[in-house]
DNA sequence: CGTGAGATTGAGGACACTCAACATAGGTGG
DNA sequence: CCACCTATGTTGAGTGTCCTCAATCTCACG
């Protein structure tokens, strides 16, 4: 069971740059959008499974959806958060590769996977458009094999924070971050146990790089340290 | 340092399809070739460095490749294996995200990454087929993060072989599986150490599950149960 | 104010890592 | 041609990081 053969697909935030995919000729929200009405998702509820035909592609309007795969015994790993204005549920294959799930409210809109293709073989640049956001995951994913492979648990919390504070920059701004998904969530992204995220995020506040005024909220106290902690250098001293 | 910003990328072999990429209108090797000669690469060999300007797209004619990253302390990461008919170095950014070794001999081509914009823009159906390859791409990082999130090491060694296997499937036949790579490549791409792969691999020769004639070379005896193994069954008794 | 899901903290254990010795194979030069 | 030499791979002993199990805490919500 748990086939995971399709490939549909977009995935994880690690994107310094916030995305302005659809921009240019007929595209953006003014090309898609009129196909169907953006729809309201309640959060945890989960949009498609992974095996699922994928019959439906997907932009985020508004809110965080979290993608994941499962072993037979429970074991889960989430691919990645997507956010506004991503595409998912479109690929290579006719089943979802993953599951879809609403991680807060959401808004969105859906489109037939057959009108899709039909925009991807005739809308001049659309094609290059969105091959050009899937390199970008294509790339997060790879960072994410970096940090699942070879980081440490500090490390790993460290990078997923900046990360976070490279999204959030895009629209608000300050040192102040919003945790919008649980510990489980932060955990089965990272590859650890919640147990070791809360430690970790402890260990960091104990260290002074971090605070946490609630389990929700983090504010970055020493940036320098919590980048050379996400990049690797080893200076695991002080 | 170290930055991993780029997003050229194409990696891993996790497909069970071998690809079929390029066969339509005006591409295949008839088109990509006919602007540069196949080139040689001695194994060993770096053809690009993580960081370097991407100047140039290549394809694979024959051999292997591996994509790495690396940390500062040097902690290796291998993306992905690249093996014939499989473009590599081009994506959102400038620069290559991951350094490319040879790891056999290895025939290729170059594209300067101009001309290569320039197919996707111009050529019909191009980027509709560089898409689907890098949503393949895309799906196979995506399975690689659940081996290395959630996966313990005789079930990602079980994984790789079953890859391996369907990867010379598609050329050769037979349960005899070669391994191009050393101890060290394979450790570097399941987020092992050489110990662990050899001791894995050593432990499912115990279990009548594989035998190693030789190092280079795993016979598969128990499909079944490899294949329990891979997909996390954690039948761990036997 | 009681309840329950989520988060934190503690104690102990396990899987994979580190360090180290030894084995094997391929290649080179005497 | 064989002995040596270095790469690579295997095996062993001990350790550590992260996991498991479990108790306690926090906070939003009814």
């Amino acid at each position: 069971m748990h086939t995971q053969t399709a490939t549909s697909g977009t995935a994880t935030f690690n994107h310094a740059v916030p995305s302005k995919k659809f921009e240019g000729s007929a595209t953006k929200k003014g090309f898609l959008s009129s196909i169907s009405a953006p729809q309201k998702i309640k959060a945890g509820k989960t949009l498609f499974a992974e095996g699922d035909d994928a019959e439906t592609v997907f932009e985020v309007v508004q809110g965080i959806l979290k993608l994941y795969k499962l072993l037979p015994d429970g074991r889960r790993q989430i691919m990645g958060f997507v956010s506004t204005d991503k595409l998912i549920g479109f690929g290579d294959d006719d089943i979802y590769p993953y599951t879809a799930e609403a991680v807060t409210d959401v808004i969105l809109c859906r489109y037939s996977r057959n009108q899709f293709d039909k925009l991807l073989d005739e809308v001049p640049g659309f094609a290059r458009r969105v091959l050009a956001a899937r390199s970008q995951d294509l790339q997060s994913a790879q960072d994410q094999m970096l940090l699942l492979g070879r980081k440490t648990a500090i490390e790993r919390i460290a990078t997923f924070l900046l990360n976070l504070g490279k999204l959030q920059l895009a629209s608000s701004g300050g040192a102040s971050l919003q945790v919008p998904m649980t510990r489980a969530d932060i955990a089965d992204y990272l590859g650890l146990t919640i147990e070791t995220v809360s430690r970790s995020l402890t260990k960091l506040k104990r260290d002074r790089i971090i605070n946490l005024p609630e389990a929700v909220r983090v504010t970055v106290v020493n940036r320098d340290r919590l980048e050379e902690l996400a990049a690797g250098e080893t200076l695991e001293a002080a």
